[in-house]
DNA sequence: CCAGAATTCAAACGAACGTTTAAGCGAAAG
DNA sequence: CTTTCGCTTAAACGTTCGTTTGAATTCTGG
């Protein structure tokens, strides 16, 4: 909390904690929380089996500090850009091809800054998205609410006709396609038909998806047929 | 694959082997795959430890066997709708709604029925997805492959005017939001501000979704305004 | 009824896990 | 030089994991 620089280099021998997050990150990448192990972090980091409780107190909190590096500063960058796109529009409300570019594009740039090594940042996101322990959903919560209300008041300025209730579905679909989408596995990619490299260009990858979620979010409600109450007991089945 | 009906009873002392399908799947869907033991398995099906390596051979096939028991019939009875609907409009294409519709249906069907308690099913395929394990990887290609080839066939025969690398992006977003939104985990409930209670109503979700997804798909063509060739080594960050 | 196959059972295996401990180290402060 | 403190280290802790074993039990066909 004091305002001293904290003198840790990244090559000297004080570089423990960058070269456990380092690795960390990594190997939760590649294999997820539960099935990386501290032994398999230290190791490939070149460091102690015990640093990682000392420095971060225990396996929980190490995945924390992962994420938060990287995913704090993204959204207050998506937060910001969204403020500096409404000042420039004002008083008229930003569209909506401008909020998914405050959204997208610093994500983006963490998938291209290779000297950060957040290359593979992303990825490791969109699976913690997926995984049911408490403690992960706890804090991708927390770490979200600010910005998503705030993205949520913009897209609702962008869209006054849209019930809120269907922009909160619409919203829903739209983190669910790009978190999945930057999480993109191998399994996946030969369903696509899509070469390794082509999904592993995220930026290729985000201009295409963009376009996409656009034209959903602005397509024209549709009244339901049936069981458009929340209780629908209705039965949609055939046979 | 013999035509003999097996003679499982459900709850005679025959039943292991379904006791320990449905104890898997309720808690695999609940804690994935690497944090749910055997052990905690086998006392929620109320058998013996070693029953698992028994009947199934191993905890990964055990796994493989309750993605198959629910997978296997969907994805054939999408294939099945498919097909009608085509032999239906013949010699017409069939559209986009209806071949999402062939899609959408069967998992809707397989969220409803109750009796056969693959409410939670979706939820561990959506899961299963963002797994980074080969072997699951692997799985899901194999069960994957020929649906996907089918279905891509169909929505290029509807959108005739749309290239098939786009194309091929565009399901794999469709892909993406739908096993994302299926596997909806509260974290993402606090996000979009939606109640457990209408997030876990599979039906109305499915039913949102469904528009979505058709206008993205049917969403025209945009040129990208740069980098469009597949390896683009153009810049588009800011700064 | 009885032989033989199929299934269940309690118990144990070795390995791997996250975490803790206490001694050891090097540089900065007194 | 001595003390102190931040950090590293090797070793061990207790627990849990998936799997295996061999005997007991139940089912099945002749």
């Amino acid at each position: 909390m004091s305002g001293k620089v904290i003198p840790i280099a990244r090559r000297g021998p004080r570089a423990t904690k960058l070269r456990i997050l380092d690795a960390a990150e990594s190997l939760f990448m590649e294999h997820g929380f539960e099935a990386t192990s501290l032994r398999a972090i230290t190791t490939d980091a070149g460091v102690n089996l015990a640093a990682v409780n000392y420095h971060f107190g225990s396996k929980e909190e190490l995945f924390q500090a992962v994420l938060t590096r990287r995913l704090d500063p993204m959204n207050r960058q998506r937060v910001a850009l969204l403020t500096e796109y409404e000042a420039v529009a004002a008083p008229t409300p930003v569209d909506c091809e401008k909020i998914l570019a405050a959204l997208f594009l610093p994500a983006l740039g963490l998938a291209r800054d290779r000297t950060q090594g957040g290359e593979n940042f992303l990825r490791l996101l969109g699976r913690a998205y997926a995984d049911p322990a408490p403690f992960i959903r706890q804090f991708l919560s927390d770490q979200y609410a600010v910005m998503i209300a705030r993205f949520k008041a913009a897209f609702g300025r962008a869209l006054p006709w849209l019930p809120k209730k269907e922009l909160s579905w619409r919203l829903h679909f739209i983190m669910g396609a790009l978190s999945y989408t930057l999480a993109a596995t191998d399994a996946l990619k030969l369903i696509a038909e899509l070469t390794p490299r082509q999904l592993n260009d995220d930026e290729a990858l985000l201009r295409r998806l963009a376009p996409f979620l656009l034209a959903g979010l602005q397509s024209p409600l549709v009244d339901l047929p049936e069981g458009a109450r929340d209780g629908g007991s209705t039965r949609l089945r055939k046979r």
